[in-house]
DNA sequence: CCAAAAGTGTTCAGCTTACACCCATGA
DNA sequence: TCATGGGTGTAAGCTGAACACTTTTGG
Protein backbone atom coordinates (compact mmCIF):
# COMPACT_ATOMS: atom_id res chain seq x y z
CA UNK A 1 0.00 0.00 0.00
CA UNK A 2 0.97 3.44 -1.31
CA UNK A 3 1.66 6.28 1.39
CA UNK A 4 -0.92 8.75 1.17
CA UNK A 5 0.76 12.50 0.23
CA UNK A 6 -2.58 13.90 -0.90
CA UNK A 7 -5.96 15.12 0.80
CA UNK A 8 -8.55 12.64 0.09
CA UNK A 9 -11.21 15.13 -0.28
CA UNK A 10 -12.65 16.19 -4.09
CA UNK A 11 -12.10 12.99 -5.71
CA UNK A 12 -13.84 13.11 -8.89
CA UNK A 13 -15.63 10.66 -11.22
CA UNK A 14 -13.23 10.74 -14.41
CA UNK A 15 -14.07 9.43 -17.78
CA UNK A 16 -13.40 9.05 -21.55
CA UNK A 17 -15.15 9.50 -24.43
CA UNK A 18 -14.28 8.65 -27.87
CA UNK A 19 -15.35 10.06 -31.22
CA UNK A 20 -14.65 7.38 -33.38
CA UNK A 21 -14.69 8.31 -37.14
CA UNK A 22 -15.44 5.84 -40.33
CA UNK A 23 -15.58 6.64 -43.66
CA UNK A 24 -18.27 4.78 -45.87
CA UNK A 25 -20.02 5.31 -48.92
CA UNK A 26 -17.81 7.99 -49.75
CA UNK A 27 -19.10 9.71 -46.29
CA UNK A 28 -17.63 10.76 -43.13
CA UNK A 29 -19.66 9.12 -40.30
CA UNK A 30 -19.30 8.85 -36.86
CA UNK A 31 -19.85 5.78 -34.31
CA UNK A 32 -22.75 7.63 -31.81
CA UNK A 33 -24.60 4.95 -29.30
CA UNK A 34 -27.49 4.77 -27.48
CA UNK A 35 -27.73 5.30 -23.58
CA UNK A 36 -28.84 2.32 -21.89
CA UNK A 37 -28.46 3.87 -18.63
CA UNK A 38 -29.92 7.19 -16.57
CA UNK A 39 -29.53 10.09 -17.22
CA UNK A 40 -30.01 10.68 -20.94
CA UNK A 41 -31.43 7.03 -21.20
CA UNK A 42 -32.28 6.38 -24.71
CA UNK A 43 -30.36 9.08 -25.87
CA UNK A 44 -27.43 9.63 -28.50
CA UNK A 45 -23.81 10.11 -27.25
CA UNK A 46 -20.34 8.82 -27.73
CA UNK A 47 -18.92 5.80 -26.61
CA UNK A 48 -17.77 6.31 -23.53
CA UNK A 49 -16.65 4.69 -19.92
CA UNK A 50 -15.12 5.45 -16.31
CA UNK A 51 -11.71 5.63 -16.14
CA UNK A 52 -10.39 3.04 -13.79
CA UNK A 53 -7.57 2.81 -11.08
CA UNK A 54 -5.37 0.69 -12.64
CA UNK A 55 -5.67 1.93 -16.25
CA UNK A 56 -4.39 5.13 -17.97
CA UNK A 57 -6.39 7.44 -20.00
CA UNK A 58 -4.94 5.55 -23.03
CA UNK A 59 -5.56 2.47 -21.96
CA UNK A 60 -9.03 3.44 -20.78
CA UNK A 61 -10.05 4.93 -24.72
CA UNK A 62 -8.73 1.77 -25.79
CA UNK A 63 -10.85 -0.08 -23.67
CA UNK A 64 -14.13 1.82 -24.63
CA UNK A 65 -12.95 1.28 -28.31
CA UNK A 66 -12.54 -2.36 -28.04
CA UNK A 67 -15.61 -3.25 -26.20
CA UNK A 68 -17.53 -1.52 -28.30
CA UNK A 69 -15.97 -2.46 -31.57
CA UNK A 70 -14.18 -5.46 -30.86
CA UNK A 71 -11.21 -3.80 -32.17
CA UNK A 72 -7.59 -3.51 -30.97
CA UNK A 73 -4.86 -1.58 -33.42
CA UNK A 74 -7.02 1.39 -34.17
CA UNK A 75 -5.52 4.78 -34.49
CA UNK A 76 -6.47 6.67 -31.43
CA UNK A 77 -5.46 10.14 -30.07
CA UNK A 78 -6.51 12.25 -27.02
CA UNK A 79 -8.17 15.25 -27.91
CA UNK A 80 -9.55 17.65 -25.17
CA UNK A 81 -10.75 17.50 -21.67
CA UNK A 82 -13.85 18.63 -20.78
CA UNK A 83 -14.61 19.84 -16.79
CA UNK A 84 -17.39 22.22 -16.77
CA UNK A 85 -18.94 21.14 -13.76
CA UNK A 86 -22.55 20.58 -14.51
CA UNK A 87 -21.59 19.57 -17.91
CA UNK A 88 -22.86 15.66 -16.90
CA UNK A 89 -26.20 15.61 -15.67
CA UNK A 90 -25.84 12.89 -13.96
CA UNK A 91 -22.78 13.71 -11.08
CA UNK A 92 -19.51 16.06 -11.43
CA UNK A 93 -17.76 13.90 -14.18
CA UNK A 94 -14.50 15.06 -16.04
CA UNK A 95 -14.14 13.96 -19.05
CA UNK A 96 -11.16 13.09 -21.51
CA UNK A 97 -11.99 12.94 -24.96
CA UNK A 98 -9.98 10.80 -27.52
CA UNK A 99 -10.62 10.87 -31.41
CA UNK A 100 -10.16 7.47 -33.07
CA UNK A 101 -9.94 6.78 -36.80
CA UNK A 102 -10.63 3.41 -38.19
CA UNK A 103 -11.47 1.64 -41.24
CA UNK A 104 -15.49 0.82 -41.45
CA UNK A 105 -14.93 -2.80 -43.17
CA UNK A 106 -12.78 -3.97 -40.40
CA UNK A 107 -15.15 -3.21 -38.05
CA UNK A 108 -17.76 -6.00 -36.16
CA UNK A 109 -20.81 -4.98 -36.53
CA UNK A 110 -22.73 -7.27 -34.87
CA UNK A 111 -20.94 -5.65 -31.89
CA UNK A 112 -21.88 -2.30 -32.30
CA UNK A 113 -25.42 -3.21 -33.17
CA UNK A 114 -25.66 -5.50 -29.50
CA UNK A 115 -25.17 -1.74 -28.21
CA UNK A 116 -27.32 0.39 -29.90
CA UNK A 117 -24.72 1.83 -31.80
CA UNK A 118 -24.99 3.49 -35.06
CA UNK A 119 -22.56 4.88 -37.77
CA UNK A 120 -24.17 7.99 -39.18
CA UNK A 121 -23.35 10.03 -41.58
CA UNK A 122 -21.48 13.67 -40.11
CA UNK A 123 -23.96 15.47 -42.00
CA UNK A 124 -27.16 13.99 -39.81
CA UNK A 125 -25.77 14.03 -36.70
CA UNK A 126 -28.11 14.15 -33.91
CA UNK A 127 -28.45 16.06 -31.16
CA UNK A 128 -26.16 14.24 -28.83
CA UNK A 129 -26.28 14.32 -24.99
CA UNK A 130 -24.37 17.12 -22.71
CA UNK A 131 -21.34 18.53 -24.28
CA UNK A 132 -20.56 15.56 -26.74
CA UNK A 133 -21.72 17.47 -30.05
CA UNK A 134 -18.65 20.22 -29.05
CA UNK A 135 -16.70 17.24 -29.00
CA UNK A 136 -17.31 15.82 -32.32
CA UNK A 137 -16.97 19.98 -33.37
CA UNK A 138 -13.23 19.65 -31.63
CA UNK A 139 -12.65 16.60 -33.35
CA UNK A 140 -13.56 17.47 -36.53
CA UNK A 141 -11.28 20.40 -36.24
CA UNK A 142 -8.53 18.37 -35.17
CA UNK A 143 -8.96 15.70 -37.93
CA UNK A 144 -8.97 18.56 -40.41
CA UNK A 145 -5.57 19.90 -39.52
CA UNK A 146 -4.05 16.33 -38.67
CA UNK A 147 -4.72 14.42 -42.34
CA UNK A 148 -2.75 17.76 -43.46
CA UNK A 149 0.12 17.16 -41.73
CA UNK A 150 0.31 13.65 -41.07
CA UNK A 151 -0.88 10.77 -43.42
CA UNK A 152 -3.34 9.32 -40.81
CA UNK A 153 -6.36 9.58 -43.39
CA UNK A 154 -5.25 6.24 -44.71
CA UNK A 155 -6.21 4.65 -41.01
CA UNK A 156 -9.51 5.40 -42.30
CA UNK A 157 -9.48 3.13 -45.74
CA UNK A 158 -8.81 -0.16 -46.41
CA UNK A 159 -4.80 -0.98 -46.96
CA UNK A 160 -5.93 -0.96 -50.80
CA UNK A 161 -7.73 1.96 -52.22
CA UNK A 162 -8.05 3.82 -55.20
CA UNK A 163 -7.27 7.46 -55.44
CA UNK A 164 -10.57 8.98 -56.32
CA UNK A 165 -11.83 7.09 -53.08
CA UNK A 166 -8.83 8.85 -51.34
CA UNK A 167 -9.56 12.28 -53.23
CA UNK A 168 -12.96 11.71 -51.98
CA UNK A 169 -11.88 10.55 -48.09
CA UNK A 170 -10.46 14.40 -48.12
CA UNK A 171 -13.12 16.11 -49.69
CA UNK A 172 -15.21 14.52 -47.05
CA UNK A 173 -12.80 15.67 -44.39
CA UNK A 174 -12.17 19.38 -45.87
CA UNK A 175 -15.64 19.40 -46.53
CA UNK A 176 -14.78 21.15 -49.81
CA UNK A 177 -13.84 20.14 -53.64
CA UNK A 178 -10.63 19.67 -54.03
CA UNK A 179 -9.09 19.35 -57.76
CA UNK A 180 -8.32 15.98 -59.13
CA UNK A 181 -4.96 16.89 -61.10
CA UNK A 182 -3.73 18.90 -58.31
CA UNK A 183 -4.87 16.22 -55.73
CA UNK A 184 -2.90 13.35 -57.83
CA UNK A 185 0.18 15.69 -58.63
CA UNK A 186 0.57 16.19 -54.99
CA UNK A 187 0.02 12.74 -53.52
CA UNK A 188 1.85 11.16 -56.24
CA UNK A 189 4.52 13.65 -56.06
CA UNK A 190 4.97 12.54 -52.22
CA UNK A 191 6.19 9.22 -53.31
CA UNK A 192 4.43 7.46 -50.77
CA UNK A 193 1.68 4.86 -52.60
CA UNK A 194 2.50 2.20 -54.58
CA UNK A 195 0.67 1.30 -57.43
CA UNK A 196 -0.69 -2.00 -57.43
CA UNK A 197 -1.26 -4.20 -60.43
CA UNK A 198 -5.50 -4.52 -60.47
CA UNK A 199 -8.03 -2.35 -60.56
CA UNK A 200 -11.19 -1.62 -58.30
CA UNK A 201 -14.22 -1.62 -61.01
CA UNK A 202 -16.61 -0.88 -58.58
CA UNK A 203 -17.18 2.66 -59.49
CA UNK A 204 -16.47 2.70 -63.16
CA UNK A 205 -16.35 0.45 -66.47
CA UNK A 206 -12.62 1.53 -66.81
CA UNK A 207 -11.78 0.73 -63.19
CA UNK A 208 -9.40 2.82 -60.96
CA UNK A 209 -5.74 1.52 -59.79
CA UNK A 210 -5.54 0.24 -56.61
CA UNK A 211 -3.23 1.94 -54.51
CA UNK A 212 -1.40 0.96 -51.27
CA UNK A 213 -0.01 3.97 -48.63
CA UNK A 214 3.87 2.46 -48.01
CA UNK A 215 4.55 3.16 -44.26
CA UNK A 216 8.13 1.98 -44.35
CA UNK A 217 8.90 4.45 -46.41
CA UNK A 218 7.23 7.16 -45.06
CA UNK A 219 9.28 6.33 -41.73
CA UNK A 220 12.38 6.48 -44.06
CA UNK A 221 11.76 9.39 -45.24
CA UNK A 222 10.06 10.99 -41.58
CA UNK A 223 13.59 10.41 -40.39
CA UNK A 224 15.28 12.16 -43.24
CA UNK A 225 13.20 15.24 -42.33
CA UNK A 226 10.29 14.70 -45.07
CA UNK A 227 6.91 16.64 -43.55
CA UNK A 228 4.11 15.06 -45.29
CA UNK A 229 1.84 18.05 -46.53
CA UNK A 230 -1.39 18.04 -48.24
CA UNK A 231 -2.70 21.64 -48.70
CA UNK A 232 -6.00 22.99 -49.87
CA UNK B 1 -28.72 17.08 -3.43
CA UNK B 2 -28.37 15.36 -7.21
CA UNK B 3 -29.61 12.01 -7.14
CA UNK B 4 -26.91 9.74 -7.54
CA UNK B 5 -26.68 7.82 -11.03
CA UNK B 6 -23.38 6.95 -10.92
CA UNK B 7 -21.05 4.14 -9.04
CA UNK B 8 -19.36 6.29 -6.25
CA UNK B 9 -15.83 3.83 -6.52
CA UNK B 10 -12.84 4.76 -8.92
CA UNK B 11 -12.77 8.55 -7.95
CA UNK B 12 -9.45 9.86 -8.98
CA UNK B 13 -7.91 12.98 -7.48
CA UNK B 14 -6.91 15.19 -11.00
CA UNK B 15 -4.39 18.16 -10.82
CA UNK B 16 -3.90 21.43 -13.03
CA UNK B 17 -0.63 22.13 -14.36
CA UNK B 18 0.46 25.39 -15.92
CA UNK B 19 2.98 26.16 -17.85
CA UNK B 20 3.39 29.55 -17.42
CA UNK B 21 5.88 31.26 -20.31
CA UNK B 22 7.51 34.78 -19.81
CA UNK B 23 9.87 36.99 -22.16
CA UNK B 24 12.16 38.73 -20.61
CA UNK B 25 15.62 39.70 -21.71
CA UNK B 26 15.13 38.43 -25.18
CA UNK B 27 14.81 34.89 -23.32
CA UNK B 28 11.89 32.69 -23.75
CA UNK B 29 10.83 31.82 -19.99
CA UNK B 30 8.86 29.71 -17.74
CA UNK B 31 7.87 30.11 -14.71
CA UNK B 32 8.51 27.01 -12.29
CA UNK B 33 8.36 26.57 -8.76
CA UNK B 34 10.09 24.51 -5.84
CA UNK B 35 7.93 22.05 -4.40
CA UNK B 36 6.81 22.53 -0.73
CA UNK B 37 5.42 19.50 0.30
CA UNK B 38 6.11 15.65 -0.18
CA UNK B 39 6.63 13.68 -2.68
CA UNK B 40 9.28 15.65 -4.21
CA UNK B 41 9.15 18.15 -1.71
CA UNK B 42 12.17 20.64 -2.45
CA UNK B 43 12.71 19.59 -6.59
CA UNK B 44 11.02 21.95 -8.75
CA UNK B 45 7.86 21.52 -10.44
CA UNK B 46 5.47 23.45 -12.72
CA UNK B 47 2.73 25.32 -10.98
CA UNK B 48 -0.18 23.44 -9.86
CA UNK B 49 -3.19 22.62 -7.93
CA UNK B 50 -5.93 20.07 -7.26
CA UNK B 51 -9.54 20.71 -8.97
CA UNK B 52 -11.91 21.37 -6.68
CA UNK B 53 -15.78 19.93 -6.33
CA UNK B 54 -16.98 23.59 -7.29
CA UNK B 55 -14.57 24.78 -10.14
CA UNK B 56 -14.14 23.68 -13.17
CA UNK B 57 -11.08 22.70 -15.42
CA UNK B 58 -10.24 26.10 -16.59
CA UNK B 59 -11.56 27.95 -13.17
CA UNK B 60 -9.17 25.83 -11.62
CA UNK B 61 -6.14 26.67 -14.10
CA UNK B 62 -7.39 30.34 -13.51
CA UNK B 63 -6.90 30.33 -9.82
CA UNK B 64 -3.64 28.15 -9.70
CA UNK B 65 -2.08 31.08 -11.83
CA UNK B 66 -4.08 33.54 -9.54
CA UNK B 67 -2.25 32.76 -6.67
CA UNK B 68 1.02 32.17 -7.53
CA UNK B 69 1.52 35.35 -10.04
CA UNK B 70 -1.45 37.50 -8.49
CA UNK B 71 -2.60 38.01 -12.14
CA UNK B 72 -6.09 37.53 -13.35
CA UNK B 73 -6.53 38.24 -16.99
CA UNK B 74 -4.30 36.17 -18.67
CA UNK B 75 -3.88 33.89 -21.91
CA UNK B 76 -4.46 30.37 -20.87
CA UNK B 77 -5.08 27.61 -23.04
CA UNK B 78 -5.68 23.78 -22.16
CA UNK B 79 -2.92 21.10 -23.49
CA UNK B 80 -3.10 17.99 -22.76
CA UNK B 81 -4.27 15.68 -19.83
CA UNK B 82 -1.46 12.89 -18.77
CA UNK B 83 -2.98 10.20 -17.13
CA UNK B 84 -0.49 7.20 -16.24
CA UNK B 85 -1.36 5.40 -13.41
CA UNK B 86 2.05 6.10 -11.94
CA UNK B 87 3.03 9.23 -13.22
CA UNK B 88 2.67 11.13 -9.60
CA UNK B 89 4.77 9.31 -6.99
CA UNK B 90 2.08 10.23 -4.21
CA UNK B 91 -1.12 8.92 -5.44
CA UNK B 92 -2.69 7.90 -9.02
CA UNK B 93 -3.49 11.75 -10.11
CA UNK B 94 -4.90 12.61 -13.59
CA UNK B 95 -3.43 15.79 -14.36
CA UNK B 96 -4.46 18.78 -17.08
CA UNK B 97 -1.56 20.78 -17.75
CA UNK B 98 -2.45 24.47 -19.47
CA UNK B 99 -0.44 26.64 -20.64
CA UNK B 100 -0.43 30.38 -20.02
CA UNK B 101 1.37 33.52 -21.44
CA UNK B 102 2.43 36.60 -19.79
CA UNK B 103 3.80 39.64 -19.64
CA UNK B 104 6.85 39.39 -17.03
CA UNK B 105 6.83 43.28 -16.64
CA UNK B 106 3.30 43.02 -14.95
CA UNK B 107 3.99 40.30 -12.87
CA UNK B 108 4.12 40.65 -8.87
CA UNK B 109 7.49 39.29 -8.37
CA UNK B 110 6.64 39.47 -4.66
CA UNK B 111 4.25 36.87 -4.59
CA UNK B 112 6.30 34.41 -7.01
CA UNK B 113 9.32 34.78 -4.76
CA UNK B 114 6.88 33.97 -1.27
CA UNK B 115 6.46 30.17 -3.49
CA UNK B 116 10.09 29.78 -4.36
CA UNK B 117 9.19 30.45 -7.80
CA UNK B 118 11.97 31.13 -10.48
CA UNK B 119 11.60 32.69 -14.12
CA UNK B 120 13.69 30.59 -15.91
CA UNK B 121 15.33 30.30 -19.20
CA UNK B 122 14.07 28.21 -21.35
CA UNK B 123 17.45 26.48 -22.41
CA UNK B 124 18.47 26.47 -19.21
CA UNK B 125 15.33 24.44 -17.43
CA UNK B 126 16.27 22.47 -14.49
CA UNK B 127 15.17 18.49 -13.91
CA UNK B 128 11.23 18.91 -13.15
CA UNK B 129 9.49 16.01 -10.93
CA UNK B 130 7.03 13.63 -12.51
CA UNK B 131 6.44 14.41 -16.57
CA UNK B 132 6.44 17.57 -15.86
CA UNK B 133 9.31 18.05 -18.40
CA UNK B 134 7.29 16.08 -21.12
CA UNK B 135 4.35 18.50 -20.11
CA UNK B 136 6.63 21.79 -21.19
CA UNK B 137 8.16 20.01 -24.35
CA UNK B 138 4.68 19.67 -25.99
CA UNK B 139 3.88 23.43 -24.59
CA UNK B 140 6.51 24.64 -26.63
CA UNK B 141 5.49 22.43 -29.57
CA UNK B 142 2.31 23.93 -29.10
CA UNK B 143 2.87 27.28 -28.80
CA UNK B 144 5.71 27.17 -32.20
CA UNK B 145 2.32 25.98 -33.95
CA UNK B 146 -0.05 28.59 -32.47
CA UNK B 147 1.90 31.72 -32.73
CA UNK B 148 2.14 31.57 -36.45
CA UNK B 149 -1.70 31.18 -36.89
CA UNK B 150 -2.97 33.43 -33.82
CA UNK B 151 -1.18 36.85 -32.51
CA UNK B 152 -1.11 35.50 -29.51
CA UNK B 153 2.69 36.27 -29.00
CA UNK B 154 1.47 39.79 -28.30
CA UNK B 155 0.63 38.27 -24.81
CA UNK B 156 4.32 38.08 -23.97
CA UNK B 157 4.86 41.14 -24.96
CA UNK B 158 4.32 44.54 -22.93
CA UNK B 159 1.54 46.75 -24.69
CA UNK B 160 4.28 48.82 -26.61
CA UNK B 161 6.72 47.04 -28.06
CA UNK B 162 9.50 47.28 -30.99
CA UNK B 163 9.80 45.37 -34.13
CA UNK B 164 13.20 44.17 -33.35
CA UNK B 165 11.61 42.94 -29.66
CA UNK B 166 8.95 41.15 -31.47
CA UNK B 167 11.24 39.91 -33.59
CA UNK B 168 13.39 38.37 -31.34
CA UNK B 169 10.54 36.58 -29.57
CA UNK B 170 9.40 35.18 -32.38
CA UNK B 171 13.21 33.76 -32.85
CA UNK B 172 13.55 32.47 -29.21
CA UNK B 173 9.92 30.60 -29.76
CA UNK B 174 11.19 29.21 -32.98
CA UNK B 175 14.20 28.31 -31.93
CA UNK B 176 16.10 29.85 -35.03
CA UNK B 177 16.98 33.12 -36.15
CA UNK B 178 14.52 34.91 -38.89
CA UNK B 179 15.18 37.68 -41.56
CA UNK B 180 14.80 41.06 -40.69
CA UNK B 181 13.39 42.74 -43.62
CA UNK B 182 10.87 39.67 -44.22
CA UNK B 183 9.93 39.72 -40.65
CA UNK B 184 9.26 43.44 -40.76
CA UNK B 185 7.51 42.82 -44.40
CA UNK B 186 5.43 40.23 -43.30
CA UNK B 187 4.08 41.46 -40.46
CA UNK B 188 3.53 44.60 -41.01
CA UNK B 189 1.41 43.79 -44.38
CA UNK B 190 -1.33 42.39 -42.02
CA UNK B 191 -1.41 45.74 -41.11
CA UNK B 192 -2.33 45.14 -37.20
CA UNK B 193 0.35 46.92 -35.71
CA UNK B 194 0.03 50.62 -35.26
CA UNK B 195 3.28 52.56 -35.59
CA UNK B 196 3.71 55.43 -32.25
CA UNK B 197 5.59 58.26 -32.31
CA UNK B 198 7.84 57.25 -29.73
CA UNK B 199 10.78 55.34 -29.72
CA UNK B 200 12.53 53.21 -27.01
CA UNK B 201 16.25 53.85 -27.10
CA UNK B 202 17.15 50.78 -24.47
CA UNK B 203 19.09 49.10 -27.18
CA UNK B 204 20.21 51.53 -29.28
CA UNK B 205 21.48 54.87 -29.61
CA UNK B 206 18.84 55.59 -33.34
CA UNK B 207 16.12 53.93 -31.45
CA UNK B 208 13.71 51.56 -32.37
CA UNK B 209 9.66 52.54 -33.13
CA UNK B 210 7.32 51.46 -30.58
CA UNK B 211 4.15 49.68 -32.24
CA UNK B 212 1.10 48.47 -30.59
CA UNK B 213 -1.26 45.80 -31.66
CA UNK B 214 -4.33 46.63 -32.48
CA UNK B 215 -7.09 44.19 -31.50
CA UNK B 216 -10.00 45.91 -32.63
CA UNK B 217 -8.16 46.34 -36.68
CA UNK B 218 -7.79 42.18 -35.95
CA UNK B 219 -10.91 41.23 -34.94
CA UNK B 220 -12.54 43.00 -37.77
CA UNK B 221 -10.64 41.41 -39.99
CA UNK B 222 -11.48 37.96 -38.34
CA UNK B 223 -14.52 38.35 -38.71
CA UNK B 224 -14.49 39.13 -42.58
CA UNK B 225 -12.75 35.86 -42.93
CA UNK B 226 -8.94 36.82 -42.27
CA UNK B 227 -6.56 34.65 -41.04
CA UNK B 228 -3.15 35.86 -38.98
CA UNK B 229 -0.40 33.65 -40.64
CA UNK B 230 3.02 34.33 -39.93
CA UNK B 231 5.36 31.65 -41.50
CA UNK B 232 8.73 30.93 -41.16
C1' DC C 1 -21.97 3.27 -79.52
C1' DC C 2 -22.47 5.83 -75.64
C1' DA C 3 -22.50 7.10 -70.82
C1' DA C 4 -19.64 7.51 -66.89
C1' DA C 5 -15.68 7.60 -64.32
C1' DA C 6 -10.38 7.52 -64.70
C1' DG C 7 -6.51 9.58 -66.01
C1' DT C 8 -3.30 13.24 -67.70
C1' DG C 9 0.07 18.86 -68.32
C1' DT C 10 0.57 23.49 -68.67
C1' DT C 11 0.27 28.23 -67.52
C1' DC C 12 -0.03 32.19 -64.41
C1' DA C 13 0.00 34.64 -60.15
C1' DG C 14 1.49 35.22 -55.72
C1' DC C 15 4.33 34.10 -52.09
C1' DT C 16 8.72 32.84 -49.88
C1' DT C 17 13.51 33.52 -49.78
C1' DA C 18 17.88 35.46 -50.23
C1' DC C 19 20.54 39.27 -49.99
C1' DA C 20 23.53 44.52 -48.76
C1' DC C 21 23.60 49.06 -47.78
C1' DC C 22 22.37 53.62 -45.50
C1' DC C 23 20.62 55.99 -41.20
C1' DA C 24 20.59 58.03 -36.64
C1' DT C 25 22.80 58.96 -32.53
C1' DG C 26 25.25 58.62 -27.99
C1' DA C 27 29.57 58.14 -26.33
C1' DT D 1 34.00 60.11 -35.66
C1' DC D 2 32.79 55.73 -35.07
C1' DA D 3 30.43 51.74 -33.31
C1' DT D 4 25.96 49.90 -32.80
C1' DG D 5 21.60 48.57 -33.74
C1' DG D 6 17.44 50.31 -36.80
C1' DG D 7 15.52 50.58 -41.01
C1' DT D 8 14.67 49.72 -46.14
C1' DG D 9 13.66 47.09 -51.71
C1' DT D 10 14.27 43.91 -55.41
C1' DA D 11 14.92 39.79 -58.10
C1' DA D 12 14.57 34.58 -58.64
C1' DG D 13 12.48 30.39 -57.72
C1' DC D 14 8.90 27.72 -56.11
C1' DT D 15 4.31 26.43 -55.04
C1' DG D 16 -0.72 26.58 -55.35
C1' DA D 17 -4.66 27.23 -58.37
C1' DA D 18 -7.14 27.15 -62.44
C1' DC D 19 -8.43 24.74 -66.31
C1' DA D 20 -10.38 20.61 -70.70
C1' DC D 21 -9.76 16.80 -73.18
C1' DT D 22 -8.73 11.70 -74.00
C1' DT D 23 -9.18 6.86 -72.46
C1' DT D 24 -11.50 2.72 -71.17
C1' DT D 25 -15.19 -0.45 -71.11
C1' DG D 26 -19.72 -2.52 -69.56
C1' DG D 27 -24.18 -2.30 -70.84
Amino acid sequence: MMKKYYPDEDRQLVAVDCIIFGFDAGMLKLLVVKRSFEPGKGRWSLAGGFLRKNESLDDCASRVLLELTGLKEVYLEQLQSYGDIARDEGDRVVSVAYYALLNIKDHNLDLSSDNDAYWCPLDEMPDLIFDHGDMVGKALKRLKRKVKIQPVGFELLPGKFTLPQLQTLYESIYQKDLDKRNFRKKILSMDLLDKLPEKDKSNSKKGAYFYSFNQKKYNELVSDGFYFNLDV
